[in-house]
DNA sequence: CAGTATCCTAGCTGATACTG
DNA sequence: CAGTATCAGCTAGGATACTG
């Protein structure tokens, strides 16, 4: 859907998609396992319900998340990264990297890689 | 100075540092060449000066990008990536790949380089 | 459990004016 | 030129309450 005259240059492309403010993170994680509602908002701790919502659904709607919803009671809602999702991982891992270095120069100490999963 | 407690991951941390609004354009802008406040204000397009202003003040602040003053009238003010700017690249290289192939799968048409420099 | 709905505040934009 | 300052207006985001 986007319009390519819109775009000085692809960056500004991909941080529409993926430069929300959850959505980087969102998409770390479930590059980890599939997760559910209640799942990814513990992992991410300081976001509200209103805005994980609404993460999921842009993120859906672009094609990079999959929603499953089962049929039961309680329900359960289960995301999952589509292939184009899983295409932008590379990206985080090199942001996983980049991070850990910083703060390993910043600290002056070890740090331990990503606590996820 | 980034607290590692406060981070689960350290996606977490690249994103407190480049996941700024105008953050990564700016980086990839300048890592083209160093460019004068001006020259990055027609590059942004939509950025306002404030803006603009502030994200170079964080950028500086967190040691990713140089600014030099120069004594003449008109001044004359250029910023440059650090040697930890610089590290930075490789993200946004990613990054324009990525948004270069989405557009291209979406729109089913061949898509240029970034226009930039 | 996985969300809506509502209200309210913080932050960004746009325009304009001013300064070293 | 490269900012700073101010103010109106909008929208992203937060807090809280409620629901299938």
């Amino acid at each position: 859907m986007p319009d390519i005259e819109n775009y000085r240059c692809t960056v500004a492309v991909t941080l529409d998609v993926i430069g929300g403010k959850w959505k980087s993170l969102i998409l770390w994680h479930l590059s980890f396992k599939t997760l559910r509602f209640s799942q990814l908002q513990r992992r991410l701790a300081k976001v509200t319900q209103k805005m994980l919502t609404q993460q999921l659904r842009e993120l859906e709607a672009d094609g990079l998340v999959h929603r499953e919803v089962y049929a039961e009671v309680p329900p359960r809602v289960e995301y999952s990264l589509t292939e184009l999702g899983q295409s932008v991982v590379p990206i985080l891992e090199l942001m996983c990297q980049w991070g850990k270095e910083y703060l390993e120069v910043s600290s002056g100490e070890e740090v331990p890689s990503c606590q996820v999963g």
